[in-house]
DNA sequence: TCGGCGATGACAGGTTCGTGACAGGTTTGG
DNA sequence: CCAAACCTGTCACGAACCTGTCATCGCCGA
């Protein structure tokens, strides 16, 4: 899940950050109204976390811009303000969801997931495919009930899989949807945790299937 | 377990901190419904303690706000009245429970341990996991009908970790469950707790195991 | 058969955890 | 009221583990 985040205090964006990251997200972080633009511009986001006060602009002309170009991307606002005006204010303009600052990360957390889940056709937290059962809460997988021990990066690749089962996922779309703008890896590396996760789950009924020069794809089999 | 004391007068709001501390529960305080506003906004709350009076609004207005709001956090309202009209104004506002002042610490403490358990999906006050018996209200442990003995803390976090056994919980939600929020507390303490206890359940069939990155995770053979 | 993409073992670096020792604070018991 | 015992949380250091790169080899498709 790729999330960009419109802060412009180094401490918030620092720590919210570290929440999602920690969640398996894979964060981007703008300044500013500006970098924001270049940003969304330049990429495609689950979910857009915009702080509704920033130093060179508004946040809800971001989003108002957003909107007028078409983009469907789901925008939660943090706004300081407790007033009803402001929050009547962020909706009107296309926000999803809104948090009032200060806020509870976890919350930022869950609403973030969900929703990151809208653009999924997928609703549950829970998926199942073949004889395989993917918690995304509590990120635990089992496999015929047993449980299976996975890192963080391995829990996040087979969440991305899970999500569009039987479809074919770029190499390049999952890269981008593990890491953020400002860790620089390689190509190789998806490679790397497809072969892990693949050894991970050789005792379950689903597979990792390669499709040269496209991209991976889960399947089961009667799936 | 976090709790929230709404409640004006300082020497009331000491003595219930004071005795549900006691019982390992978090708390922390707002004076006034402005500032309890703020905390409901920063944090989640296990349960929130609500007198109806306050100097600079009516409990009843943070309680409705809250519900509006979407949120599902349990209430305990305390009120002065003896009247029917204002038990029946505290539930219809959407309090899940009442205490009539003065009233006992003990009973408090035994409500608050009521309501914070319907958070959970964990129903009963006493849970079994393998060959450890987990007593919430009694907070006790044992170890095949052998008693442990457990500090306050240690007792807290088993609390936890049993509530949402096979589950994985992250370091950051477990200290925040733990400690209040003027306990500046390292997140490394979370591990060391997990230490002590590990150390103290050893001859049981439970086990704590860590997930790098992800969090804690209570399991028990076959189950 | 050839070119290139993907798979995988080995490894170094970095991060996260585990744990003993210690100091401050609180409770207990006399 | 004092002292002893105990609970608490910090620090520091070492160990374990996760991560991503490299290099090599296999395998697919043309």
């Amino acid at each position: 899940m790729r999330i960009l985040i419109v802060e412009d205090s180094e401490d918030v964006a620092a720590a919210i950050t570290a929440a999602l990251g920690r969640a398996g997200m894979a964060c981007d972080r703008a300044a500013g109204a500006r970098e924001a633009q270049d940003y969304l511009a330049a990429e495609t986001y689950d979910v857009v976390v915009l702080d509704i006060h920033l130093p060179d602009g508004d946040g809800r002309t971001i989003l108002s811009d957003l909107r007028r170009a078409g983009s469907r991307t789901p925008v939660l606002m943090l706004t300081a303000e407790l007033e009803v005006s402001s929050r009547v204010n962020a909706l009107d303009a296309g926000a999803d969801d809104y948090l009032v600052k200060p806020f509870d990360l976890r919350e930022l957390e869950a609403r973030v997931r969900v929703l990151g889940r809208r653009g999924d056709s997928a609703g549950s937290a829970r998926i199942s495919v073949g004889d395989l059962e993917f918690d995304q809460a509590a990120r635990t997988v089992r496999i015929a009930g047993a449980a299976v021990a996975l890192t963080r990066r391995e829990v996040s690749l087979l969440g991305l899989l899970v999500a569009r089962r039987d479809r074919i996922i770029a190499k390049e779309q999952i890269l981008e949807r593990l890491f953020s703008m400002d860790e620089d890896v390689g190509l190789n590396t998806v490679e790397l945790y497809v072969a892990r996760l693949r050894k991970k789950l050789a005792a379950s009924s689903v597979s990792i299937v390669t499709h040269r020069g496209l991209g991976y794809q889960l399947t089961a089999p009667d799936g």
